[in-house]
DNA sequence: GAGTGGTCTAGACCACGCC
DNA sequence: GCGTGGTCTAGACCACTCA
């Protein structure tokens, strides 16, 4: 009789019990990645409930990011093949002395590519002008680009460097040339030497949401570098947002 | 007329365009962290659409982790003031050789407490077995706690051991002693030289989002450190999840 | 064209916070 | 006790996929 059935003490509510039956039935190998599950009607069916809540219980698991829907088609478990990110090995200097562009170190035999590339002399925001060790009022180059391996995009990437060093450089270029920045930069007498990374996680934008083709449930890794010489001069800030589902980052280090 | 005005060409949903609304007010300060937002009877009038929809809007920024609702109160903007955890330097050598915890480096001067301890000697699930090198039929001590700052929990963590070189010792004991787990490695003659972590994120379980407390939004970074002695032996590997928003991960090294 | 998910309305009862 | 968010129903039209 009760349109919300409240009455059982404590119960959760359906929507959270259809959803964890979901979630057990993928996480207990009854659903493979890629196989599709039943959809709102068959909940509907199944649980004697509104469709809204049939929706509510898919919600909850596409927000959790172990399901996807497709329009026109039905809910399907994810699958999670993430590339490895070796922190220290990828900015080994003998790579990008050899010519090899830092981003081209993770893809092992597979197939890169950068797009979007838009670069821009700027007045330095105070952040990056903090990071950099400039006075509030300098001028800096920012190079935007996204990454892509395979056709999928991985990576939204933004470098600051000080203009003062790289204005009129191959580095103001959109091809930076063999070896990218650090190259170039190594040619300028100031290779870099010492990184620091700070990595934060969040939900993304809208807008990276479309950049990076995410679906929903889907956390962004925020990798904030800075690139120091032997002396300790920060030469580039390099601000990168990561497709949380397509990265395992990995570090290594000593006692 | 039209119950649902797809008129406009392409127009996004209105639950979206409110929820942009709302993200531009939050993002550009008309809301700062901790204010309360328009709530479901606002929306309802401001923009005379149904609840539904206007749950619908709140419903996006609360699984973009930038807003969190309060039953019987509001929806309020949320503050992300994380701990900085410094991968290289908390496990540097003389932190543990003289008497603090790894978990202690991280907190300056605030109230650290660690529960939930247990403290198992099992059979090596096959992932670990493979990461500690240990044959399949191996016996591990697996030690699991929570760890809290300030009253906040911040992290669960799994430590596995291999049993041969630590049963009977003060790792098998819910108090580890001055230095924990790699001191008491130090004097076993195996202390902890080179260590490697790897991270990745996802939203949390329903487990996780209980025991660490998380609100909806908030994705959980998953760091699995493996610790290996002067020989490269591999002697503990620890499996931690760290509330997302309450971290940023910092790691140093050199070209 | 049948079936799937996406958006939206209108209205109901509930649990909780706060004054 | 009023207002808040939480859960749920019933029914509508839409856009898309796929056979």
């Amino acid at each position: 009789m009760n349109p919300v059935p409240t009455s059982e003490n404590d119960s959760p509510p359906v929507y959270r019990e259809i959803a964890e039956a979901l979630r057990h039935a993928i996480t207990s190998g009854q659903f493979a990645d890629g196989d599709r599950l039943p959809g709102e009607n068959d909940l509907m069916q199944q649980y004697g409930v509104a469709r809204a809540t049939a929706r509510h219980a898919l919600s909850v698991l596409i927000n959790e990011g172990i399901v996807v829907s497709v329009r026109g088609s039905g809910i399907f478990v994810r699958a999670f093949r993430p590339l490895r990110r070796h922190g220290p090995r990828r900015l080994a200097r003998e790579l990008w002395e050899t010519g090899r562009a830092v981003w081209e170190a993770d893809a092992n035999d597979r197939e890169f590519e950068t797009d979007s590339i838009t670069v821009r002399e700027i007045d330095a925001p105070e952040y990056v002008a903090r990071a950099l060790d400039l006075p509030d009022e300098a001028r800096v180059v920012r190079r935007r680009r996204r990454h892509h391996l395979d056709g999928r995009p991985m990576q939204l990437a933004t470098s600051y460097l000080p203009a003062e060093l790289v204005a009129g450089t191959a580095i103001g270029e959109p091809d930076t040339g063999p070896g990218g920045i650090y190259a170039r930069l190594g040619e300028l007498g100031h290779p870099p030497a010492h990184f620091t990374e700070e990595i934060r996680v969040r939900m993304p934008t809208p807008g990276e949401t479309e950049e990076l083709r995410l679906s929903a449930g889907t956390p962004v890794l925020d990798v904030l570098r800075t690139a120091l010489t032997t002396e300790h001069r920060p030469v580039e800030l390099n601000e990168m947002t990561l497709d949380g589902s397509a990265y395992v980052l990995q570090y290594d280090f000593d006692a």
